[in-house]
RNA sequence: GGAGAGGUUCCCGAGUGGCCAAAGGGGGCAGACUGUAAAUCUGCUGGCUUAUGCCUUCGGAGGUUCGAAUCCUCCCCUCUCCA
């Protein structure tokens, strides 16, 4: 590890964050941490609630990933204790609690899936659980006493549901108070999360000090905007690119994405620098070209070179030259009849969920047999060798009728 | 304990006796165009072998009615205010 002068890794730290509470109190420690050689030490929360890791998740990871590329100490905290109580950062509503089975599925995968991109040797897995279900009663009045009312409402979704009417259950101001209090028993010396999180983490810095602890330093990140280019990305707005996605899957939803979304995750996605992003906004450069290189680039990060080139070229081939993928789908069916109604053939062959929406598919004229356009519902297909399906100009399918 | 608001199709949200398979928006899908699965515009968006037809759906169970998402009864759930 060659030695980075604070000075300069504070530059490092600094690209692409938010808020950073406080800059000078973070070049101190760090000048403390190369006078003494001892790696400070990074927390970043995580709650086991969707268990695939995508993107928007990438974004943080990769401040921590060049937190470890400094000779830093990366703690992830699963946090299997708060997931029962769900965190309500951003929701209107109380959020259902998981069951223990759930969470502990579900942390297996997030650490399986961070090390694609964090060094395992340099992070320290805990979980909130190892403390927090050792606290009584007593102690978490204890610590509820540290914080007030008035303080939990200053956050905004908090003062949001607060005035507009909604429900706010008492155990969801434990939520911030808790994950402070996990910032004290790992003595963190800095915390990262989304921007969202900026309430959160500044609760640790409040009980840090409470308990005589030096507060920790708070590092927010851009949240990610989805593949809608509006609403954060989630799993559950189905608007994600999860990073175990296959390489197809990955590379054609970064193609889908609006051109001016796809600066933004140029920005936040990758190290390209930034005269090529120059280019890009002033329209020097062809947006398809710029696109097809995020797109590239992101696949071949978690899948390899070779797999991001088979990628585009089933893109180029499928969507560009729009001929057939050579990869299709097949579909044996045995036939009960010399013919069969071509909705019902393409239900079965999973290309639409009802007789009915293939109907509709088939008179929007959305749908081919062996390349020609059918538009007629009552067509009927003959039920011998093999046929083509297509809908739409990426849905495919091989029948092969069997005897 | 008292008073009130509400639970509608994937989501949000309109609808207070027939014109309701249910407005509008979002999302999704398809078509046109294209620079790509961008943008824009258009259409579709319960199921049923092909229908001026039938069946399922408006928190749940009953009831009134020729006819109910809409009226009545009971129940379940959510929220607010007062105490």
């Amino acid at each position: 590890m060659k030695q980075v002068s604070p000075e300069e890794q504070l530059k490092i730290i600094r690209k692409r964050t938010v808020d950073l509470v406080d800059e000078r109190e973070l070049l101190e420690r760090l000048k403390e941490s190369s006078r003494t050689g001892k790696p400070l030490r990074i927390k970043a929360g995580f709650d086991p609630t969707a268990p695939d890791l995508h993107l928007g998740h990438t974004v943080l990871i990769d401040k921590l990933k060049e937190f470890q590329a400094l000779g830093h100490h990366v703690i992830l905290l699963i946090g299997d204790f708060t997931a029962m109580i769900g965190d309500p950062t951003g929701r209107l509503d109380t959020r259902p609690p998981l069951t223990r089975e759930e969470v502990e599925r579900n942390a297996r995968t997030y650490t399986e899936q961070v090390f694609k991109i964090l060094d395992p040797d340099r992070t320290e897995v805990v979980f909130n659980s190892q403390w927090m279900s050792q606290m009584n009663a007593q102690d978490l009045i204890q610590l509820a006493s540290r914080f007030t009312v008035a303080r939990m409402l200053e956050r905004d979704d908090f003062k949001k549901r607060y005035t507009q009417g909604h429900s706010i259950a008492i155990h969801e101001f434990l939520y911030p108070l808790i994950q402070g209090y996990d910032s004290c028993v790992l003595k963190a010396d800095v915390e990262l999360g989304g921007t969202d999180q900026l309430f959160n983490l500044l609760v640790g810095r409040a009980l840090q000090r409470e308990f005589g602890e030096r507060p920790q330093v708070v590092i927010t990140m851009p949240i990610l905007e989805g593949t809608d280019g509006v609403q954060k990305m989630s799993k559950s707005t189905g608007n994600y690119i999860g990073i175990t996605e296959p390489p197809e899957e990955i590379y054609g939803k970064l193609m889908s994405i609006s051109d001016e979304l796809m600066i933004r995750y140029y920005t936040l996605l990758t190290d390209v620098d930034d005269p090529y992003i120059e280019d890009m906004k002033t329209g020097r450069l062809h947006p398809r070209d710029a696109k097809k290189r995020l797109a590239f680039e992101i696949t071949r990060r978690f899948w390899g070179k070779r797999a991001a080139h088979r990628a585009e070229e089933r893109f180029e081939t499928v969507f560009v030259k729009k001929t057939l993928p050579e990869d299709i789908e097949e579909i044996t069916i045995e036939p009960r009849d010399d013919r069969i109604w071509l909705p019902r053939l393409m239900t079965m062959a999973g290309l639409s969920s009802s007789n009915s929406e293939a109907i509709r598919l088939i008179e929007q004229g959305g749908v081919r047999v062996d390349g020609n356009r059918v538009k007629e519902r009552t067509t009927e297909l003959p039920t011998t060798g093999v046929l083509l399906l297509q809908v739409g100009k990426r849905r495919f399918r091989r029948i092969v009728f069997k005897r």
